[in-house]
DNA sequence: AATAAAATATGATAAAAATCATATTCAAGA
DNA sequence: TCTTGAATATGATTTTTATCATATTTTATT
């Protein structure tokens, strides 16, 4: 359902939510270790978030990859999507073409409640919402 | 979540339900047309699930793939567990391996109760329990 | 301006999943 | 018992995903 990358792209920008801002960016190898995703892999995962604006950096000395207050607000499924790509999510569980609402597939009605739930909570949480979670204590770090 | 392979295996299996008995077996070959799942593909996945007695065969003219009393009683999530293995269901759907319901990572609370729900599901659910729902015509084939 | 420190672009390699191919074994019917 | 039709065992190939490596570009500092 959500590949390698997205998972590991989910906890890079959850990191950056808590631990940077504009004033303060955190470099890959800052990130790579806390979140336990190989450096080179996570770096070509935040490239990739950069361009599609998920996420912001700057290069040089002082440079980084941090969340600005437009960032804060975009959802997980949209973290998802730039790794991912749009299909993958929006297609039947069961991988059948025709199957929809009006002609469930024989799993459709197992499995399609659930699923619709998933996906409507990663398209509304927003990263803030997430980490407000974590600073309640309801959900613990490091990833 | 589910793999390709797994998917197939259903589909294949929820055929065999609709069109085999111990009279009436069916071969590769007319299985994988109706589900377009490639013809040695199926088979390959077929073959692992005799070899765990989720379906049954016989070789031979007059031989093929077939379900008996027993077979459809089996649950949707023992066909995943044959395919996939036992560990891809059981797992935070984040990864990380120090996640569980005291200590949830920030994405658990959002991503546990769907996921449970699907997972109870496919445990629960026979064979026989998703067929009915074809013959009521509550869901459509085919697949 | 020169240097150094960071991301970026690009692509190579490795591992896993999906797909394809075929020789072997077993069962039924002539 | 011979032949034929089926699954079975085995493994090769292809595609996708995951991972690693590095030269280039940009930015801050001296």
């Amino acid at each position: 359902m959500l590949s390698n990358s997205s998972k590991y792209a989910i906890k890079a920008v959850l990191f950056l939510a808590l631990n940077s801002n504009e004033k303060n960016k955190v470099m890959v190898k800052d990130i790579s270790q806390p979140i336990n995703v190989p450096q080179a892999y996570i770096a070509k995962l935040l490239q990739a978030l950069v361009k599609e604006k998920i996420i912001s950096s700057t290069r040089g000395p002082k440079g980084g990859f941090y969340l600005d207050e437009i960032n804060l607000n975009h959802s997980i499924m949209n973290i998802v999507n730039v790794i991912d790509g749009e299909k993958k999510l929006n297609s039947c569980m069961m991988s059948l073409k025709k199957c929809n609402e009006e002609k469930p597939c024989p799993l459709h009605n197992i499995l399609s409640p659930s699923r619709s739930n998933i996906l409507n909570n990663l398209k509304s949480k927003t990263i803030k919402d997430v980490i407000k979670e974590v600073k309640l204590g309801n959900a613990f770090l490091p990833l």
